[in-house]
DNA sequence: TGTACATCAGTGAACGCGCGTTCACTGATGTAC
DNA sequence: TGTACATCAGTGAACGCGCGTTCACTGATGTAC
């Protein structure tokens, strides 16, 4: 049967939206097309409907992620209120809703330019706006925020990389917010 | 044709060699176990003679690499020596004879708890090894290194996941360059 | 406004390829006597 | 020390499965008149 335009629009942003979190929660090696078409309710067969190849798919996912952290940032209270959240063992746990960085970056970097270009615009927001939420001015704040976002990432990568009941896994978000509370003078 | 003892060992080890290299280049998963073979100089049919499966592979291949590190940390004239070369382009375009952490965290937060275990593992001999070169005691001494190795390993990613040609890619090393150093009382 | 036809999103089956794993075989090593 | 046999690392081919992609088909939507 075939589908209004705005239905298909509507079920094409389905899958993109179900891309994102999949992809964020397993890698783009470990989720199989059809698992994204079957997780927004769909057969597999569709795909190519919408999207050109696999690839395709996951740059849109990714730029959409980064999108909806945008947004989070957005509502967040500042850079101290961000903090906690984006180091929390909740978002250690729900890699598929949280910073493509943490959950992407590795993969990314194994990927052709464009992808790597994609995650970089997204990256590149996100310094902006955390050195948007810091004081002082000029290169060194920019500087200060490179360094933060790096620290953000790596203890949420590290964390989620060591067994849940490791108690190295909780030091790694709890040190990390710590240290980076102080870095923004909140400490 | 058969072959003594020792030289199987030997070629044991070159295996695994192999696949502590191209794992951290190319992940565990892009590496098909006759490219590993391959690369030790064999063909893909005798890796079974060595390993029962491809993840216990990954397991001594993962231990190998970390053991190398910590060897690599010895020789480094402490931290402050240490960082520049870890942080450094050279590290950021060898990801197979780099750090562990910064090439496979991405990919261990999705493999099952041993490997997890052996990650961990590994780096909390990074961690200690830093802290051991880290001026002050007690447990704020200890957080400091924690904090220290999730800014290393976070820029060491970032920066590979964003094109070379990209100003942000040695922004992220520099930056957290500095800061790193500041931190342990050299910037 | 109504009718005839073309479009195209979605379905479900199929294709082809690569990869992890298995297997029969080889022949030098290591062992039993 | 020498001889007969068992072992087992390495080879190369094959198996089976999963995945990305393709395809024939369906039938409601959208368009031409």
């Amino acid at each position: 049967m075939k589908i209004s335009k705005d239905q298909a629009k509507a079920n094409r942003e389905r899958v993109v939206a179900a891309a994102s979190e999949l992809f964020r929660a397993r890698g783009f090696d470990d989720v199989p097309v059809g698992d994204v078409m079957k997780a927004a309710g769909f057969t597999h067969g569709g795909f190519y409907n919408h999207f050109p190849s696999k690839q395709a798919l996951a740059a849109e996912a990714l730029q959409s992620a980064w999108t909806q952290m945008a947004g989070e940032r957005a509502r967040a209270d500042g850079v101290a209120g961000l903090l906690p959240h984006y180091l929390s063992r909740a978002a250690r746990k729900a890699p598929g809703k949280s910073c493509p960085a943490a959950a992407l970056a590795g993969d990314i970097g194994r990927q052709p330019d464009d992808l790597k270009a994609a995650f970089a615009g997204g990256l590149e927001g996100m310094i902006a706006s955390i050195e948007a939420g810091l004081s002082g001015e000029g290169p060194a704040r920019r500087a200060r925020a490179v360094a933060l976002v790096a620290r953000m990432v790596g203890a949420l990568m590290l964390s989620r990389a060591v067994p849940d009941d490791d108690p190295l896994a909780g030091e790694l978000l709890e040190a990390n917010l710590s240290a980076a509370l102080a870095e923004i003078g909140e400490g």
